[in-house]
DNA sequence: ACAATAAATGCACTTCCTTTGCATTGATTA
DNA sequence: TAATCAATGCAAAGGAAGTGCATTTATTGT
């Protein structure tokens, strides 16, 4: 079990004391979030800085981006098998109506998507959109 | 063959010049558009007008909203055999990393995808991200 | 045809999110 | 310790989405 501070030197990142800050919350959030998500949880936190420290954990794989279709990015921290590089790899999104929460369902991979001739597929975005377990347990 | 005019009356939506305008400049689009792509194309044209524009025909399905991932919001024709408020007929979108054009792939409709229990599916939003035959050809 | 009504348009403005420039602080290396 | 470079914070710009209100345009009933 590596620390936060390993795994991040292990990227390549300095560790610093509001990258560890973010690191954590992300951990401990289950959802992915949004920018204003992480600012508000940490009200001396500049945007500009929470901005860039999410660019930087995007670069270095260490969260990937969503677009769940409400129009704002999320970010979620990629899990121990999570290659968001390699295309085949990727996972689909849940994104509840209800509560509005977005997920990961790191579990349910993208099948294999077909594209016509001359189409070359690099990446593929998938998000359900419905009622997700929370909500429709109610 | 209907006439735009007619079309519209059929959704019970009032023919206006705008509103015939924007119809035939999404006709002659093969992509999907951005309000600003419309915006940029009449010079007189006010955005908020547009706006509106296409919101009421999102709401009368002549046009279906995409969310690409480039967090900007477009738009295209709903085509005659798109139902775009049924969940299965629901088609894919592909958006080229290189002349950044995004297109209905109209024929591929979107597999359907299994979701874990306790989450209840409403509706799929599929990208897939690569080459364009335009581009890839060259 | 005319007045009354309702919808469509245009202008101004607000809000929210994203992004950049620049100065400052803090850490790292020679 | 000085020099160097990265990280941070502040300010501000930019883009897109959305709203309120007044005005124009079209529709309806008399």
């Amino acid at each position: 079990m590596k620390t936060i501070e390993e795994l991040l030197e292990s990227k390549g990142i300095r560790v610093t004391a509001m990258r560890l800050l973010i690191y954590k919350f992300l951990t401990e959030k289950q959802v992915a979030v949004r920018l204003s998500d992480i600012e508000n949880s940490f009200d001396k936190a500049d945007r500009t800085t929470l901005y860039r420290t999410i660019k930087t954990f995007e670069e270095k794989d260490i969260v990937h981006q969503i677009d769940d279709g409400t129009g704002i990015t999320k970010y979620a921290l990629c899990e121990k098998g999570c290659n968001c590089e390699i295309e085949t790899d990727l996972h689909l999104h849940f994104h509840c109506n209800n509560c509005n929460e977005t997920v990961c369902l790191t579990e349910h991979k993208i099948p294999q998507i077909k594209v016509p001739d001359g189409f070359v597929s690099e990446n593929v975005n998938l998000v359900v959109k419905g009622i997700c377990d929370k909500c429709s347990g109610q």
